[in-house]
DNA sequence: TCTACAATCCGTAGTCGCTACAGGATCAAG
DNA sequence: CTTGATCCTGTAGCGACTACGGATTGTAGA
């Protein structure tokens, strides 16, 4: 009876786990080289060995940047779950922190997307050389 | 009879400049560094003298910044007004395409906005040790 | 006129999150 | 055993600043 192992601990290169992730693989790379991810075992030629566990929190890593977290970010959140100290409370503080920091941010591209448009509108788009656009630009704010 | 020269051509120095526009000193010298502003006058000392071109310039500049164009955009548009060759057609697609870059970019903030909030709100926020939101972004893609 | 101190000078390095090389070594298939 | 894809390390670059250190200059008050 030799241990079966399964597919449970698939072993993978860099490439392959870059395929399965959608992460390039200098960004696995960087990604060891800041300590977001723990360095894999290696093969005798040097050659990176990943399996199951990288992947997964490679994946977290990944959907968290989706999400807009920054890596610092990331980096809390990983170590609450490495300490196994993580609480709903702080995971839930930090979510809702970075949602507004979005929401804020929405609203800011909000503005800035009103007033292109007010100037793309008060633009004729002929061949003329004064360009209502560029008058505007130059009075000072609002 | 000397020439009364008059508030058109007021001399600053660039902290004032600064205040004036709401840039930071570093910022203006940065300008200039990469070449969106043209190198001032000096005092004998070595200390930059601005007039109001400068800062209607830089006004410019700014405005376009809070606007969202890149560094680069606002080089083309300055480009055009200098070579008096501005038409209004032209600035018009670059605002109308930059445009269409800031309400993409709404978009994909609103979608990340959206996936915050369902996680927030799976949570329940309390001192379990085991999180939804934690659960969910181990998960992959959508 | 002297002195104190604010403002300015220059150059370099750091930020964030990658991305793009260069110049090699290793691995798997045929 | 050769080929060619993949991998390795290290460094430099991007955009748009920001922050520093150490020196110099400008100016207002005594």
């Amino acid at each position: 009876m030799t241990a079966p192992d399964g597919p449970r601990r698939e072993r993978r290169t860099i490439g392959v786990l870059a395929r399965q992730t959608g992460c390039h693989v200098e960004t696995i790379r960087f990604y060891e080289r800041i300590g977001l991810l723990a360095p894999p075992p290696r093969t005798q030629g040097g050659h990176r060995v990943f399996d199951d566990s990288h992947a997964r929190r490679l994946v977290f890593v990944r959907r968290c940047r989706e999400l807009g977290f920054s890596l610092d970010d990331v980096r809390g959140l990983l170590g609450l779950v490495d300490t196994g100290d993580v609480t709903c409370a702080e995971v839930k503080a930090l979510t809702v922190h970075h949602r507004d920091a979005v929401r804020h941010r929405i609203e800011d591209l909000r503005r800035m997307e009103g007033v292109l448009t007010d100037l793309v509108q008060m633009c004729a788009g002929g061949t003329a050389p004064d360009c209502a656009i560029i008058e505007t630009l130059f009075e000072p704010h609002r």
